[in-house]
DNA sequence: CTAATAGTGTCTCTGAGACACTATCTA
DNA sequence: TAGATAGTGTCTCAGAGACACTATTAG
C-alpha cells in the first residue's frame, strides 16, 4: 500500500450548562505551539481502537462518564491545521450533565476549566472553528431531537428544561406555549417528586420517558 | 510526536437520477479482498492536500465537474474495516446530474457503473453501512435545503422537480399542494423557455433563483 | 379527435403564537 | 402576608393536506 504522513487525532467539544449558561471545556496548552492559550481537549487516536473510543477515552480524564451523549461532528484536515506535520481530526461533540463533571474541572484556577460560549477565550489551531461548527450542531439537535436530557440531571422541573432551550438556542418561549408543546410530544412524564429546599412553591419533576435519542420536532 | 500506522481515505457517494431512479455509482474490484465485488470509488488522501480536495480528485475521473454538490458525511474508522490494515475513510456525498456523467460511466459492461439504490449488489468492507448513512443523509438534506438542483438539469419542469423529491424520500405528493409550496418558498423562477420534441402539451422551463445551498423546509 | 401530460382553486383542520391571571410554597 | 416561582386556557391566523377538472400540445 501507499506511504503517507498523516497522524489521526480527536477533539472532543463537551457542553454543559453551568449557571444557567451553556458552557464547554477547554485545556490550557503547556507546550508550543500556542503555548498557554486554550484548546479543545484532544488526543491521538490508537492503532487498535476505532474514534468513537478514543473520543470516550479522553472524556473519561474530564468526566464521570454515566449518561454522556457523544456524536462525531465532522472530520478538519487542513494540512495547515497543526504547523508541526499533518494531523487529521475528527472532531466529537459531548453533552454532559453538571452532576457528572468530576471536580478537577470546577477550580477557576484549573488547567481544565469551563468557559461560556459567550466569552471565550482565544483559541489555540482551528479550534474556534471547531467550536462554531459544534454550536451550530448543538442547536440543530435541541431542536430536532430529545437530547436535551443529556444535559440536565435526570429529573427536572419544566422550568429547567425550558432554560435549557432557552440558553442554547438564544431565544425567549412562552411558559404556557412551550409547556403546552412538551405535553403534547410526548416526551417527558411527571414523577411524584417535587423540588425541595427552594423559597417559592416547589414544582414538580419530571423525566424523560425514552433515553433513546429520538427525532422530535420540538421549536 | 506519536507514532502510528493509519491510513486515511476518502470514499466518495455518487448519486444522481437516472431513469427516474435514484442511482449510485459503484466500481468494480479487480484485486483481493473483495475481488470482483462492488465497491464506492475511494482514494488515498495525499499528504499536501485536504480531504474535500482529495474527494474532488476522485469526482473529476468519473464526472463532467461542473456544478457538482459535494458535502462531507462521516469518518468511518473501525480497525478491522480494511483487513490489510488500519484504514480510516473520509466518507463524502457527492450529486451531479445526468448530463455531467463521463461517458465511460454509461456503459453496462463498465467497471464503473451507476446502480438503483433500491436493486444493489453486494458491497466490499463496510460500504453498505456508508451509502445506508448516504441515503438517511440525502432524505434529509432534500427536506431541508435546496440540493435538488444539483441533481437536475439546470433548466427543468416542474414535474421533473416533483419527480425528483418522490424518488428520493420515496413518497407521492399533491400536484397541486407541491406547486403551491415551491411557489411560496420563491426558489424558483420561470424562463421563458418550454420543453421541446414532447408529445403532449409542452411545461414552462424553471431555474434555481440561488446557486448557494440553503435551508429552506421543503417537504 | 385522441392520447398524454400541464396546470389550476377551495375548503377543512391542525398547530403556532399572542396574551394575564391564580396557586402554592417559604420565611 | 410578602416575595418568588409554578402552573393554567382561549382566540386568531397561517399553513398542510384532501380533492377534480380544464388547457395545450403532437400526431
Amino acid at each position: 500500500m501507499i506511504k503517507q504522513k498523516i497522524l489521526v487525532t480527536v477533539d472532543n467539544v463537551i457542553f454543559s450548562i453551568i449557571k444557567d449558561k451553556l458552557q464547554v471545556l477547554l485545556i490550557k496548552r503547556l507546550i508550543d505551539p500556542y503555548k498557554n492559550q486554550r484548546a479543545i481537549p484532544w488526543w491521538f487516536v490508537y492503532d487498535n481502537e476505532d474514534c468513537q473510543t478514543a473520543a470516550y477515552r479522553e472524556l473519561e480524564e474530564e468526566t464521570n462518564v454515566k449518561n454522556v451523549y457523544l456524536e462525531q461532528l465532522y472530520t478538519f484536515s487542513d494540512p495547515k491545521r497543526d504547523p508541526r506535520g499533518r494531523v487529521v481530526s475528527i472532531a466529537y461533540m459531548a453533552l454532559i450533565s453538571r452532576e457528572n463533571i468530576l471536580i478537577k474541572a470546577w477550580s477557576d484556577a484549573a488547567e481544565v476549566k469551563f468557559f461560556p460560549v459567550k466569552s471565550l477565550p482565544k483559541l489555540a489551531f482551528d479550534h474556534k472553528k471547531i467550536l462554531d461548527y459544534a454550536i451550530q450542531r448543538l442547536k440543530w439537535k435541541m431542536e430536532y431531537t430529545n437530547v436535551a436530557q443529556y444535559i440536565l440531571p435526570s429529573k427536572f422541573t419544566l422550568s429547567q428544561l425550558q432554560n435549557v432551550y432557552e440558553t442554547i438556542l438564544n431565544q425567549k418561549f412562552d411558559v404556557r406555549n412551550f409547556r403546552k408543546k412538551i405535553d403534547k410530544l410526548w416526551i417527558v412524564k411527571e414523577t411524584w417528586e417535587k423540588e425541595i429546599w427552594v423559597q417559592n412553591r416547589p414544582a414538580k419533576l419530571y423525566q424523560f420517558r425514552s433515553k433513546k435519542v429520538e427525532i422530535v420536532e420540538i421549536i
